[in-house]
DNA sequence: GTCTCAATGAGAATGATTGTCAAAAGCTTG
DNA sequence: CAAGCTTTTGACAATCATTCTCATTGAGAC
């Protein structure tokens, strides 16, 4: 078991407090611009290097959106689940399925796929939105 | 009802035949690089519109790797479905999940969102390169 | 304090994708 | 078939997210 260690920064720490304030989807891009405006000073790399440790640790979940760009937003939890995002104000909502987890082991296993992984995510417009 | 017309042209044929003869998710740029060696002179540009079109069309699949790059690959039905690809050797099963349709509906339904689309990729091993 | 190594940052480099715009190619009509 | 009109193409520039490089800085151990 590898265990990687990861020492405590200013600029991990500010990434990780902006993460916990806004707590929709954002890019390693947006977040950075954000952070400039609160005027913390972190290099974009750094953002994107930090964000991608979270993500691996799994503080973070990552998501691609529709036109493939990263964007991360703080885990609630360390369960492994599926997010119902807003296509408008970004809005999300953790969902689980464990119907869909079950499925997913079934289909892999009959195909004689293993190690298998998925993701899954919906899209649409929440209830604020659609006025 | 808006109706898009498109002219068939060489290029068009030429990435839809190359589609039918190959049958796993491709990147533009690769479709790109084979009809070249090929013979067929093909734009970078084209290949990309016209792949483009053809995914709006639901002529082919559009999917996004790990690492956000897109592939595209013909689709056998119009039905709507999804992949389990193998990530050794791009080997894809098309598979299909009425339970989790029917599941991303009501969680859809329950948090008030509407109008939603939802993407949903399985990633394994398959047993030929598992060995 | 000092030593060591991971972390940072500025900017260059990469690489996929899109934009531009003049030239070429499909239809349609005469 | 020719003319006219519109879509498509292609070479190349432009974008833009992400990664790489490497000298410098900062954290933790002793």
């Amino acid at each position: 078991m590898t265990v990687t260690v990861r020492r405590p920064t200013r600029q991990r720490a500010a990434v990780a407090a902006l993460l916990v304030d806004i707590d929709d989807f954002m890019s390693a891009q947006d977040l950075h611009a954000r952070l400039r405006a609160q005027g913390e000073t972190v290099g974009l790399a750094t953002v994107y290097r930090t964000l991608q440790a979270m993500a691996t640790d799994g503080d973070v979940d990552m998501m691609r959106t529709g036109d493939g760009e990263a964007v991360y937003r703080r885990c609630s939890t360390g369960h492994h689940h599926h997010h119902l995002v807003c296509r408008s104000c970004g809005r999300t909502v953790e969902v689980e399925g464990p119907a869909v987890e079950s499925w997913a082991d079934k289909i892999s296993a009959e195909n004689g796929f293993s190690d298998v992984h998925h993701t899954l995510e919906i899209f649409g417009t929440c209830a604020a939105c659609q006025i």
